[in-house]
DNA sequence: TATTGTTATACTCTATAACTATA
DNA sequence: TATAGTTATAGAGTATAACAATA
């Protein structure tokens, strides 16, 4: 059983990276694939978000309370496919922040009826056009046409 | 500040499912796109490596092993851009279930070679072959055309 | 000094169950 | 009975630091 050692080190001599994923299977899934462009994409994002003092998630939250108004906190962890339970440090977090409001829903007065301050408003421009910004820088390399392309295929697998 | 309440519960009364995340900026970022397809496929992947006593990584793990027989542990971690320290329970699991062999390596005395078992490698042909079909699944209602494209942009991406 | 494998630790994220007040 | 919000808890997954053996 004689044991072949290999070059180890996972930088080759000329400081080039030898990535031996490639000599694997992973690279013909288009699912890994996918979770690996998620994985580059968080890392850069998480950086942005914690310039604004958000998370992935409060940011999420926000963007849907500020597209439906006064809607309650069950159907923002539906539309976000988060549980409810994970819902209330977010909104928590949001609220300290004087981003969102928890106003007392008329109707119903188990629920309540989330909206964003002004604050919430402005913020939320704000770090959206960041993300804009970093989703250029992610994706300069690759053409517009191809882009365009990746977001109208990813568009229709979510939809389902 | 008369705060009207929403129809509430998340379903509206035709069944249909509302989904309010529509009307979020959300959907305009590719990156959020890629992160909601990645927990779709990621529900269903789960669930069919449990059926391997499999997770994510460990089948990650097998398959780069298979590519490059004779990798030590840390070639892996930076192939599959996990942590050194993360692997030791990854191939522990490996090692128990009998799929990959730590070999002691000639050149080096600190590091393992690693090499996949004849059961390992039996293993990964047939959840290789079960991960094509979930694939064949998740993308049954876009175009060949489409997933091939989808593909090359995601390769592209990756490769940075 | 630097690196491999290892252990311990902590932090985030997620998932589940149970409780209260309302419906 | 069922639902909205809440709390507590446990399990993943991930990131960091430190250590012994070896380079």
């Amino acid at each position: 059983m004689t044991t072949q050692a290999r070059t180890s080190t996972g930088t080759a001599q000329n400081g080039e990276l030898l990535t031996p994923i490639s000599k694997s299977a992973l690279p013909d899934f288009t699912g890994y694939l996918i979770k690996r462009s998620w994985v580059t994409i968080q890392r850069d994002l998480r950086e942005l978000l914690l310039g604004f003092d958000l998370s992935q998630r409060s940011m999420s939250v926000l963007s849907v309370v500020i597209g439906n108004p006064d809607i309650n906190q069950s159907d923002v962890a539906a539309a976000l496919s988060i549980e409810r339970s994970g819902m209330v440090v977010i909104v928590d977090e949001l609220e300290g922040l004087d981003l969102i409001r928890r106003e007392r829903a008329l109707s119903d007065r188990r629920a309540y009826a989330l909206r964003a301050t002004l604050k919430g408003h402005q913020l939320h421009d704000r770090v959206r056009a960041a993300i804009i910004a970093h989703e250029d820088r992610i994706f300069a390399n690759i053409s517009h046409a191809e882009r365009d392309s990746l977001h109208a295929i990813l568009l229709k697998l979510v939809e389902d």
